[in-house]
DNA sequence: GCTAGTATCTCGCCGAGCGAGATACTTGGT
DNA sequence: ACCAAGTATCTCGCTCGGCGAGATACTAGC
């Protein structure tokens, strides 16, 4: 089935530009992805803390602490404790992360947007909806097996 | 755009599949990579070599022995001299190695086929269209800053 | 207040990947 | 034929992301 290789190629080839959209900015892939996930939660208005990012990105404590370490010391992050159950730690993503996600999502947005001009209205719900269902099949098939993934809306 | 989102989300789901698979069986993501890249070429005809598969997948020419080393070990791949240029070695993938791509892509394509049951055939094309246009803006993009592997001319 | 439970951090270790250099082979000039 | 330059792969020593185990700081129930 072709769609199937082109679903694998498109995969790779986001993965790449990732991967070397942070090795320009000195960062892993592991910090994009934290960052992709902080802004998202950002955005979503839920607080992120450090045990949602390590389940989020399959990181234990141990990952997790060294993950927003490196965060922080890039000024991308801030750790401040909850006043109101002060064992918890909230994380709020700085001005600089959110400029970084624009120059890493912000070219990417626009070349799509300019290839789905060449593409009616019509074509493109369609595609979307074939997305959505493939997202869906994907994920219903892997989240069987997994257990504690936060952030998971669906499955009541 | 929502496009945007989906197509990042199904690369994220079918990222977690792939190291999913990986974990329970034993080996990293980066082998999986090379995995898919050596049954690629296996299918293509073209003989794979340590030069190209670490190109490839980024690595550099030690990273891609201790990968290859691995492979060896777990009896997926086999390292045999050319013998038209002795400097090369030829990898060939064993039939472990072809039985682990059918159970990491068979459930996927499973699924990926049921979906495409809902989608007229007009529709797949539709989306064939769109993905290929997309594919080629991500990679044209991201090609322009790809040298070679083993040398990066460009940052002093 | 004492004990159980939860969120995060610290310590010591493993292993993937890197840079530099070694090794084995081919190729072109003389 | 021989030697220098080039190419493909491997070896060595190191860095650093991530893990398991345990420490620390706090909250909640009795």
């Amino acid at each position: 089935m072709r769609l199937v290789h082109l679903l694998r190629a498109v995969t790779v080839e986001f993965d790449l530009r990732g991967a070397e959209f942070a090795a320009r900015n000195g960062l892993h892939t592991t910090d994009l992805r934290a960052l992709i996930h902080l802004l998202d939660a950002d955005r979503a208005g839920t607080d992120a803390t450090p045990s949602r990012l390590g389940a989020a990105l399959r990181l234990n404590s141990a990952g997790t602490t060294a993950l927003l370490d490196r965060l922080e010391r890039q000024g991308l992050v801030r750790r401040r404790r909850d006043e109101m159950d002060r064992r918890r730690v909230v994380l709020t993503v700085e001005q600089k992360a959110m400029e970084l996600g624009q120059s890493f999502f912000g070219p990417l947005i626009t070349d799509l947007v300019e290839v789905a001009g060449d593409f009616a209205p019509a074509e493109l719900d369609v595609v979307h909806r074939y997305l959505t269902t493939v997202l869906q099949a994907a994920a219903s098939d892997s989240d069987a097996s997994t257990a504690t993934t936060t952030g998971k809306p669906p499955t009541p």
